[in-house]
Parts: structure tokens; C-alpha cells; sequence
DNA sequence: AATGAATGAGTGTTCATTCAT
DNA sequence: GATGAATGAACACTCATTCAT
């Protein structure tokens, strides 16, 4: 009837937390029970409300704290560079790493949104959009400069962003390559094609 | 108390098939409910029953049959094609053609994977993984040929199949661009790079 | 759409009425489905409305024709028999062999009383209390003419039937004892008890 | 929407079991429906969660417990009786009280037996034999010490068994006989035959 | 006499959430 | 901050029954 001794609250509400990912990651939000998720955290459902407000909440939550880490983190990473080239560099070296440690909160950035009540969701997009338009801004400054040569600006974004997430489903650290590689291979990709032919010149093909 | 007059057995099944891929691409598989699904259908949630054996194999076989229909068409859109420089570009405006013509299928196969039963996902993986192997073919062909540059196949495949996938969120028929025009613009991404460097040659700077 | 070839109406009829009891005997009334006796039958569920009216009615259109058949076969049993002594014996044989050869028709005949609407419920309980008249007017008429000793009418009368039919329960055709053995066996308990004392005669211990 | 002050745990489940087992024994078990079984108890379908895991688990507990008190009290009117003409005598009279005052519980045991999932039928139906046994053992004690004269131990003991039984559906507390005088008549009628003739002694008669 | 598609009520069960203790 | 018992709505699914064909 008391509560189990030695509990108490920051540590069941980071808990929650980390099982409220683990569990939207795996199963998705809709099949997630509440009662599943206090039994992992080993409390009874009802005492999660001691913690949350609602189910919904704590999916915002979670997302919510992941954007705005992600757009500070993004910010530290591109901070004092200034050459477009360099700042492409980093977002995807960036990125690629960001997004390899942090897949499942990543996963249900994108697969949840949809879960979400109009009103958090309109926050998240905006704060999404947020990202892509700091992508998009080094891409800019790039053509503006005369130094990057792209076939269209929102097209070449959308295209990084989608293959460099691609990471997230695929990617195992103990697997063939290293984070290292991969980032650099990615890196080459969007600088030179993902499949380029030997013998003609790129740029004599280009459309 | 029977059925209203002139519905019928075929037309009923296929109104279920296209509200059910609505539904699921809009709310998701486990936050639709079958009453919703025959609501908008405009039959009792039980009538459905006479169509479908559960709500898993609905969704199970809306994925298949676009799995074994996408697999098929790929094949007649490679047809008779040998070159691989040819069989990647045939590749390439296949696959956003497809799959800006069937979003929402697409966007299924990928975000209620997780909701599939194990048997059936088993399938469907393994017919995914089919048409993964088909790029990667084209790839290796190039590749042994002499004929591509790549730095990694898997990587490669991957990368490709994310970007040009990703066409699926962002598409708009009536939008600025044409199907035709997003096609050669992902086709000059694969092959030259999404972003280059204006005044080094792309050859130059070649891994 | 149309029929199957071959079959018709009174053999699908008596097709329902034979499944029906079996599924009744085995899973009992309530969690027999129609559907799934349509499919013992080879048919579609609403096809069996064309041979019945209603599941109830089938339930007691099955109790009602073995009750009267039993009553029926009984009288024949007992027809010209006039000594009470020779009439128990005939009753005793007859219930015997009876309920030995048709074990789920008497199962089903006690255990869906429940199951029958008050109408039908009183209807077979009228008939199931002819048939329990029967014995007890045996027995009166025996101890009218002073050649029975009993305790107590009724409570022997519902004893008897009550030993007599839990041979249901436990007779196997292939077991140990043939039919014949245990009409014997079961004889000679009603008439000279079921556990006897052998150094003290029966007759001077009784109450 | 929280609970009704004054409501509790176990006087809950105690209200369930009431109610189940009187609503098994009126309707039967499959027609008894837990919206049916919850209002009696006054609270809401969903809220029987909270004390049953499931409805088959309830029907279990109830069969269960039943026949877990039926040997232990067996047990107990047996205890320090040696001689198995008193040990037989114990039984009848222990069988013919129990089976009045529960009789709600001993016809579900036997009338419900088929809505027992497979592993729960089993072990019923183990303790069920369990009771059996110690019957025929009595009977089989009294026949090795020859005391007894028994036409067949294993017949006789399913008579035995399914005459007492048969108390269940016709006593009435308030009726014509006293508990007492059953147990009288039925302990004569197992020692001393069901009928018995007059003038010749059954000693005489006996097969 | 059979089918297949429908109905509307019902099934056991789960859900997020509440709240007195 | 935790519990356990409650709510009321919802869930996927099954049911007996109907009837145009």
C-alpha cells in the first residue's frame, strides 16, 4: 500500500521515460498500454499519473525534448564555422552520428507524428522544419556564394535528409563499418553522386 | 435487416481494401477501428466479416498484394533493358513513379511493419528484400562491368532507395515540379552528387 | 449459387438433427454455433433455416422426439407384462439398454433442460415426470399387492433412475461388461442393495 | 468515476464468486454473460478485471475450490472410523449433507465439466476420481475383510454415487423429509436393495 | 433448397484515467 | 508517491437470424 522502499520521484519519472521510448519504439504508441509501461517500470498504472498528465503528453514529451536537443546540439556542431562546404561537412557528419545514437527516439520523431494531437503536432513540425531549414540555409549560402553547384535546393535537402536517416534502420555498431565510414561515405555520396560512371566525365553528363 | 439492395459481394470488398488503406495511412493500423473502417464503408462492423477473416490479415494482405504488384512491375520496367547505366535510370524513374502514384501504400509497407504478425512479417521483409536485391544487382552488375563507381553497394542501394522513397512525403501532383522533373532531378542526384563543388571538377576531386 | 448437386431435404434434415446432437452432446447447447453446425452439414448458416424454424426449436424438437420415443418404447417394453416384480425387471432392462444405446440424446435430455424456454421446459418436464410415474406406479402397484417392501415410493423411484441412468456416464460397448451383464449387476442392486453384509441377514437389519 | 465509497476488494470478489456460482447454476456458464454477472454485483463489466483474470479462470476457481473442500471434509468424517460398515455409513450421510447444503456447487461440477478447458477438465476431473477412490476403497476394505458382499465394487460405487447424488435435484430443505431421514432411507436402500420382495429373503434371492 | 451478404445485438476483454486510501 | 479498485467507453469479433438472389 505504501510505496515500495527506496522508490522515489526523479528516478521513476526518468524510468518512465526510458521505458515510455523502449516501448513506442518496439510496439508503436496506440499498442503501448499504460499498464505494460508501469509494469516495466514496476509501479501500478494509476501511479503514473503521479508522474505524467497523459498518455499523450508523454508521447509529446518525449519528442518535444528530443527536437529541441537536437536543434541545440545541431547548433553547437555548426558554431564558428563559417565555409558552406564546411558547414555541410559537419551537418552530416552531425547528423549521421546524432541520428545513429539515437535511432529509436529518432524512429518515433517520424513514425508517431501522426499520433500526435493537432496541436503538439503542429510544434513538432514546426520544429522539424526548423532543422531542415538550417540544411536548406547551408545549401543556400552555398549557390549564393557561387561555390555549390545544386539541381534544386529543396529537392537536394529533402534528398540528404531522408539518406542520412536511412542510417538509423540499418546501421549496427558492431556491424561492417564504423560510424567514422559511414559519415564519410555519405559524405562523398551527396558531394559526388551515389553512382557515378567511370569513364565520362560527371560533368560533361550532367542534365 | 438483409442487405440493402444493390450492394453486393466484390464492390464491398474493394470499398473495404481502399477505406482500410486510407484509414491506416492516415490513423495508423492500430488506432483504426473496425467500426470506423465499416462506417465509412456504410455497413455494420460485423458485415465486414464476410469479407475479411481478421483485421491482421486486412492489413497483411494490403501490403502483400502492393508487394507482389510493385515486384511485378519492376520486373516489366526492366524489361529488355541490359545496360546497367540504362537499368539504373529505369530503376531510378520506376521507382518514384511508383511510388508517387501509390503513397500511401508505400508509406504502410514501412510504418506498420511493426504491427504485422511475425509469420507475416517474415513475408513481407522477405519481398522487400527482393526488391532491395534487385538494385543492388543493377549495382554489382555496373560495378563488374567496369562501368560504375560506388563507393559502397549496400550503402549505396540504401542511400538510394531512402532518398528517392522519401518523394513519397513531400510530392504534391499539383506542386511546383512535375513527376518528370523530380525523375531527372533524383536521376542527376544519384549519378553527379546532391551538392557539388562549382569550379573543382567532379572528376577531379573523385575518391 | 445454386444447390449442391445431390442434395436435398429430408436426408439434410436429418443431417442437421444428427450433428446437432452430437454438437450439443459435446459442447452443449449454448456454445454450439449455428454456423458451425451449417459447416458439419455441409451447408451455409442460413441455409439451415429452410429445415428449421429456430436453434431453440431444434433443441427441443430433439429433446421432445426422444421423449416421446422413450415413453413410446417403454410402453412396448412393459406391454403385457402385469406382475409388478417382472415389470420392475422389464423397466430395469428397458432403461438399461436404452440409455446405454442412445447415451447423448439422455445426456442432452437432462443437462439442456436449462436451455429451454418456459414453454418447451414445461412441456419436457410434464413428459419426464410421465415416465418417472411409470416406475413409481410399479412400484406402488407392488406394494399395493403386498408383494414390495419399499422405504419410501419416491425416493426409491428417483434412486433407481437416478443409478440407473448414470450407466451414461460410464459404459464403454467394448469395456469389461457386456449390456447384458449390467442389467444384471444393476438388478440385483436395486432389489438386494448395492453393498450388502454378508453374516447378517439382509432381511433382520432392516429399518 | 473512482469507486463507491465504502466498496472493497475482498468483499468484492466474495460478491463475484456468490453471484457466479448461483448465475452458472440458474443460466449455465456459457450463458451466463459477465455484463449479467457484474451488474449483480453492482459495478461495471471492466471492473471484474480487477478481481478475476478470466471468465474460464472464474469457473475454475469456482469447480476448484469445491472439490478441493469436498475431500477435505470427506476426509475429516472419515477420520478415526475404522470398521468399513461405519466408514460406508460416514460416507453416505457425509455425501447425502454435503451434496443438500452445496448442492448448487456439486451440480456445476458435474454440469460444467465441458466448458473446462482441456487442462482444467483434467484436473477436475483427477479429483473427482480422487473422491471415487475413497469410496470403492471403503467398499473394497469391507469386501477383503468380508464384511461386504459387493456384485461388482466399481458398479456398485458409481450406483452409490450417482443414487446420493441425485439428492441434489429433488430435496427441499422445507419439504416432506429432514436431512436425516434421507440419509436414513438412502443408507437402507444401499445396504438392503431399492425394492425389496417380501416373503422371500433376499439372502435367498441373491444372484 | 442453397447462397452470400447483411443486420443489430451481444460477447469477453482492454483501455486510459480517476481517486479514496 | 504508491496502491487497488473503480469507471465508461471502446475494442475485435461472434452470434442467430433475415432475405434478395
Amino acid at each position: 500500500m505504501a510505496r515500495t522502499v527506496g522508490s522515489n520521484g526523479p528516478k521513476t519519472m526518468e524510468a518512465i521515460r526510458k521505458a515510455g521510448l523502449r516501448l513506442i519504439y518496439t510496439q508503436g504508441y496506440e499498442a503501448m498500454s499504460l499498464r505494460r509501461l508501469a509494469a516495466e517500470v514496476g509501479i501500478q498504472a494509476g501511479s503514473l499519473y503521479n508522474h505524467i498528465t497523459t498518455k499523450q503528453d508523454l508521447l509529446f514529451d518525449l519528442i518535444k525534448v528530443h527536437m529541441d536537443e537536437l536543434l541545440e546540439r545541431l547548433d553547437q556542431a555548426l558554431d564558428g564555422i563559417a565555409d558552406p562546404e564546411d558547414r555541410l561537412q559537419a551537418f552530416i557528419a552531425f547528423h549521421v552520428g546524432y541520428h545513429i545514437a539515437r535511432k529509436r527516439e529518432v524512429f518515433i520523431c517520424y513514425s508517431e507524428l501522426r499520433s500526435l494531437e493537432s496541436k503538439n503536432y503542429d510544434i513538432v513540425v514546426g520544429l522539424r522544419q526548423q532543422y531542415e531549414r538550417k540544411l536548406i540555409g547551408i545549401l543556400d549560402d552555398g549557390v549564393a556564394s557561387g561555390r555549390f553547384t545544386v539541381a534544386d535546393t529543396t529537392v537536394a535537402a529533402y534528398g540528404i535528409l531522408a539518406m542520412l536517416t536511412g542510417v538509423c534502420t540499418w546501421f549496427k555498431p558492431a556491424g561492417r563499418l564504423s560510424k567514422e565510414e559511414v559519415t564519410g561515405i555519405y559524405t562523398g555520396m551527396v558531394r559526388h553522386g551515389l553512382v557515378r560512371t567511370v569513364d565520362a566525365p560527371a560533368v560533361a553528363e550532367a542534365t
